[in-house]
DNA sequence: CTCTTATATTAGAATTATTCTAATATAGGG
DNA sequence: CCCTATATTAGAATAATTCTAATATAAGAG
């Protein structure tokens, strides 16, 4: 708990308690909140948070490599906090987003042409499916 | 051109002047638009055309299987006529967006705790470059 | 510990993409 | 040619994100 404070002590981000506890709610989370869900959570302990600063920080951790902005909804911007490479599989019917660890940079082999095009950098595979909890519901409407 | 009018006359979507502008403009088109960019080009021939009808034909053809919603820019919506598989790669300092024609779903295998969550239906991998436009522009920076 | 100041926080306004509304127009079948 | 279900429209509404400018404060210097 405390460690996040040391880990972002060094990287000259100025630690408020706003932002600590930002990074509490973060740290190890794997719901991929939305801007709104972290300001709604943390206003419980500081009720003038203003959404601003809820933006200005996920913008500066973004900026200094420490989250990730998840482009999948497109009706929000999502946020990951768990910065090594990976992907995700969506929920078609209730949008739940979960973490998905493999690395397929070996097989996602692109077209020369496409080469000659772009110098790639990354890759994200986003996996649409249906889960458990949509499944029964499905099943249960016909 | 005119087989746009027949292709659609019977998918049960009534064909006004609007619509097949938007059509026209769509057909073929491999530039990923977003709907402002539809909105602009039509309304040079329907001066009077609202956003609302670019996006509620934009829908329309969305739910009828014949356009794709590209979920990649997190600022705004894309859309691909092409609905046949395949996947992106984006610049990273531009946005440019190119087709990769290339079915993964072989080698895009899923652990077998996510499948036990998920019954997946779907794939698409954004990939993440710089073109060479911006290749050279960065270049020159330096 | 106190001072200083660069940086962060805040309320609220602004911006922007998308959706909604309700009045009017029209595609296309009969 | 008529009818009506459906489409178009202007403009308002909504909602996510960004901006603004005044105030507060973290943290390094002394
Ligand atoms: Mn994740
Ligand atoms: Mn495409
Ligand atoms: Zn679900
Ligand atoms: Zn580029």
């Amino acid at each position: 708990m405390e460690n996040i404070i040391s880990k972002y002590k060094d990287k000259g981000i100025r630690l408020t308690p706003q932002r600590i506890a930002i990074l509490k709610f973060l740290e190890g989370n794997t719901d991929h909140p939305a801007a709104e869900d972290i300001y709604r959570k943390v206003r419980r302990r500081y009720p003038t948070i203003s959404f601003a600063t809820v933006y200005n920080t996920l913008q500066t951790l973004t900026e200094k490599g420490d989250l990730l902005e998840i482009t999948i909804d497109p009706t929000r911007r999502h946020y990951d906090p768990n910065t090594t490479p990976h992907h995700h599989i969506v929920c078609t019917d209730c949008n739940e987003i979960m973490d998905v660890f493999v690395d397929y940079s070996d097989v996602l082999t692109l077209p020369s042409h496409v080469l000659r095009e772009f110098k790639p950098v990354g890759n994200h595979v986003d996996f649409y499916g249906v889960c458990r909890k949509c499944q029964k519901k499905k099943g249960g409407e016909n």
